[in-house]
DNA sequence: GATTGTGAATTATTTCACAGCT
DNA sequence: AGCTGTGAAATAATTCACAATC
């Protein structure tokens, strides 16, 4: 088996994200070459983690120098699906939904939000930036025509899977779900949930337990 | 070591939130007991995994006839720091922060956000439900008279160091962190990055990748 | 008969250590 | 001299299998 085409763990593509953002940051500052412990520094993690995860896909360093950065951007991109754009429906235009729209990192990585969705009839046709609400009793058509390859439910969690079906059926594949409900779709559909009360939870358990001892993390 | 005093690590932290609101929905639905099955469909998990999650703290389930709902979630609640509420800071009023203002699972958990902290004259003053938004330059201040424990912060990149930093001078011992930054803070600190960018890039790698094959997650 | 609790086996991930380039 | 690439070792997480219990 080449090396570069090993698979990639699930937890080595959510770094090689952080990778790209520091390597970016790095170009801004003029920096040519990263070394592993730099980058490790920059996204907390270690080097010997970093030289491991860049080499599952080939060996891009110059020993003696570092990573030189601009190919290893351009090839992290390629590795993260980035070297193109995204049609990306936005489902649900609540609080949460306004602020994915104006979330200037979406936009900058190249997923752009060509439709939102609301079943509110206060909110149809209303505009956010370039696009019109549009009722979410459309969203099977009216995705399908657009060619929406991922969908963003931002809806409440009793309204997520309804949804979510109809996306899938729209031929949607991949979905970022921040419902608080679990998504039974057909086997083909990605999804990954973000749960913020989970995040929340997770800090509460770490202050709770630390009575004991001083650990941080 | 005792059993219940056994480390729990980060993932099975994590799952024990889900295994919570999975618990909390059976109870809803008048149900008095949940198998480990029921508990791993609900959440996307596996029985066993479900078993041993439960077994690090204690045995709680009945054999023959599963875990019974009200003493587990009470159990659930009290390892994960929610028996008691928590005093929240939001720092940072844009759009991100009025969604995570208005998110009702936050409120529904006891995580209460009694102070709002922004560095726009337009918007400090401002009301949001029973809260003011206060200047920023205050923060240290009065996150140290509201003994906040925890903050959201919920800033640009560039702000997101210094707000955590005096955030931590306050007394703050936990940061959910929006900001696309790496947050360097004292030890004792705990730090939980959610990156909303890094989630949508798994989606669009899971899908550049899968002309090959035909696995999904 | 159903379902938990858990040691043992398996699989995955991280860390180490050092040879090999530049 | 400095830093990568990577097998090997160590650690962690998950799955299995089945005895124990209701």
């Amino acid at each position: 088996v080449p090396a570069h085409l090993r698979k990639i763990s699930e937890s080595t593509v959510r770094r090689l994200s952080l990778y790209l953002r520091a390597l970016e940051a790095l170009a801004e500052e003029g920096e040519r070459t990263a070394s592993s412990e730099e980058l490790a520094r920059r996204v907390g993690t270690t080097a010997p983690q970093v030289r491991k995860d860049l080499s599952t896909f080939g060996s891009f360093g110059k020993r003696g120098l570092g990573y030189p950065i601009p190919p290893l951007v351009s090839r992290l991109r390629d590795i993260l699906g980035l070297s193109r754009p995204w049609s990306v429906a936005l489902i649900g235009a609540g609080r949460i939904g306004s602020a994915l729209h104006a979330y200037p990192a979406f936009r900058e990585r190249g997923f752009r939000i060509i439709r939102i969705f609301d079943d509110d009839p206060g909110k149809i046709g209303e505009r956010w930036g370039e696009t019109v609400i549009q009722d979410a009793a459309d969203l099977e058509e009216e995705a399908r025509r657009a060619e929406i390859e991922i969908a963003i439910v931002a809806v409440p969690a009793e309204a997520a899977q309804a949804v979510a079906e109809r996306a899938a059926r729209a031929g949607v594949r991949a979905i970022l779900n921040f419902a608080p409900a679990r998504l039974d779709l057909p086997a083909g559909v990605v999804v990954n949930d973000v749960n913020l009360a989970m995040e929340l939870e997770a800090l509460s358990y770490a202050l709770g337990s630390d009575d004991s001892e001083g650990r941080a993390t």
